[in-house]
DNA sequence: CATGAATGAGCCTTCATTCAT
DNA sequence: AATGAATGAAGGCTCATTCAT
């Protein structure tokens, strides 16, 4: 049938089953069935469950990854960030199943995999420090535990985000943009008025 | 042996070992070895193993929800809110085992059971959605999307507390309600600044 | 039901079941079924099909060993070797099914079980080996490799043990201590016919 | 590539796999790998999994058959008993991998099958018998059942060859020889002195 | 009240065999 | 002829739950 066609097909209906019954409800025997083949069929592209939802989370790993740019600071601060957050929800909706159970993978759920998903947290949570701690040498980012501003961030975006899919999807994506923007904004960005994009949203205090 | 005691000895029992394996990880075998127990009498305390669990969770519930006062217009409000968010981080730290469970309690896991945390989260969410139009009226909260506020402060929070508890726990308790009182200060309180009690860790620039 | 009885119906159970299917057809489901006991109630007595195999196994390895006396040089040599051929064969005719399992464990079959089956086989030749060489130094055993004798004598003991169960049953057991006596006397034995006990069945030359 | 070819290899690579393995653990996967082709391929030249081994058994079955010649009562006996040992042994010392699992194949291994060999042995048997008999007509075989002495032969012929094959190999083949025609001969062979050929390891007292 | 032996539905995984290409 | 992707029956094992004592 090609084989990248069926492991394909296997990988889309793992995504939907895990996301409708969830990892430890998720039957090998829906995933073949969803995916149309047999049984058997599964253990020839995977070496089991973990493997094939280690795959779907590593795939959006790399994906998130590498949609977020280093900021440069010689260019818009405030656009750029806005890229980055934007760059992020658009893998993040491009996936939307695999993000929900990424997003709120549960402790507890599978120590051996939960350490996976620890250290992507923490990557991303380094790379925001990082990131922080730059701005703040040069006075782009209010003073203070960077480390603390990061978790903000990651916290901060997993909640709205998964608000946002469990509730009115329907509201325009920039709209997210914006809420996880302003957070941001408020929480320790502290950029010049004059080479801010203005925020097409809301404003502070105006 | 005494009902009440037995039974208290099977929540204890339960609580440990639900940390230690994980809810799917943990037999009822391992809760009834620890409670010291036999493992027929389990059931005759709980209905089955969901029932220990909710047990558990609801009990974080409502000490949660006992905790919170309801925020006094006419008297110190950062004080009011730093009481809260000490009062809320007091419940989580006596059961930080249930409480790493809670806050992460993933989607998918038990679809019966996800239902009640949600709504758990969204009468959190409503309470300080509530608080925080109050607060708008009065000028104490900045404008915008109050939900946004909300979930930024839930998010916030699960990420902070949650690394908290991951690592270096040898910090003094109050750095932690420093660190979330600064979110929500700097993400949407517009306390006067003769009024606020003095934050000993950041200022933002005013 | 008594744990000690459940365990006894399930190994003899296992007993019958190995013989009539084979180590590789047995399933699980007929050892419990035929033990009058759910599959489940197996696993509480033994950890997996190879641990019920293996104390089967083990018993007659045991009883076997208990069996066999030391010869006495002193005493009626022959009078000895022949208690020590009607132990044996009662010990392996109280449990035959083991016993036909056990004479005939194939090479190949399960690598992991079968060193366990070799050394068995490995200690009962050193043993003979011993005696024999202590026989020859006392003029009773002929000259010639020991190794071999003990080699003839337990594959001439397999095999008309397998032929004696396989086919008439009927005759008196005394034919086959007789029948592994004389390959004995015959092969490598050199008892002074003064203190020979007169086998009762067929003798050299006449 | 060849029809003859390809089976050729097909049947070499069952060999080792089945050696190597285990006829359980063979996988057909294993076999077709080793011979270098698809694993349909197999299916091309063999009915099932059982047809390669029986094929690999019957082609033993077939040499040994061949290679036991029968004895003339008019030459030297002694001479042709050791030329059939030696016969038989360099047949089974060709394939040693087969002869292992032959020699050894278990009881409830596959009820079909071993009753094939079961039919080989009765067979080696008969002739066994058949031979003796005609030797004891002549003086030339000791009284007492034929049946024993044939079950003695197979006996100690299957352990000294397990053995032999199993522990030091690189003893000279004419050792083994040896070792069999010794119990023959001390077990039942009463050739008079003078046409034996003498036998280069023991001799009996006499 | 307490116990723990017994249960059996349920799921993962293997692998001989088939068949479309 | 050759291939190897696909299949699905089969079986080992787990564990929440029941119930006789």
């Amino acid at each position: 049938m090609g084989r990248e066609k069926t492991r394909e097909k296997l990988l889309t209906a793992a995504r939907h089953v895990f996301v409708e019954k969830g990892y430890h409800d998720a039957k090998i025997d829906d995933i073949a069935a969803r995916a149309g083949v047999g049984k058997g069929t599964f253990y020839l592209y995977f070496k089991d469950k973990r493997a094939v939802f280690a795959e779907l989370v590593d795939g959006l790993f790399d994906k998130l990854r590498g949609s977020i740019l280093r900021v440069d600071r010689r260019a818009d601060i405030a656009a750029q960030v806005r890229h980055n957050i934007r760059a992020v929800i658009a893998v993040l909706l491009a996936e939307p199943e695999v993000t929900r159970i990424l997003l709120s993978y549960a402790e507890g759920l599978d120590p051996g995999f939960l350490k996976k998903i620890r250290s992507f947290y923490d990557g991303v949570r380094v790379l925001i420090e990082v990131t922080a701690s730059e701005g703040q040498k040069m006075g782009l980012v209010a003073e203070g535990d960077t480390r603390l501003f990061a978790l903000w961030t990651i916290g901060a975006l997993k909640e709205v985000f998964m608000d946002w899919t469990l509730h009115g999807t329907e509201r325009p994506r920039e709209e997210l943009v914006d809420a996880l923007f302003a957070l941001v904004q408020h929480g320790f960005l502290r950029i010049p008025e004059s080479i801010t994009t203005p925020s097409p949203a809301r404003k502070r205090k105006a």
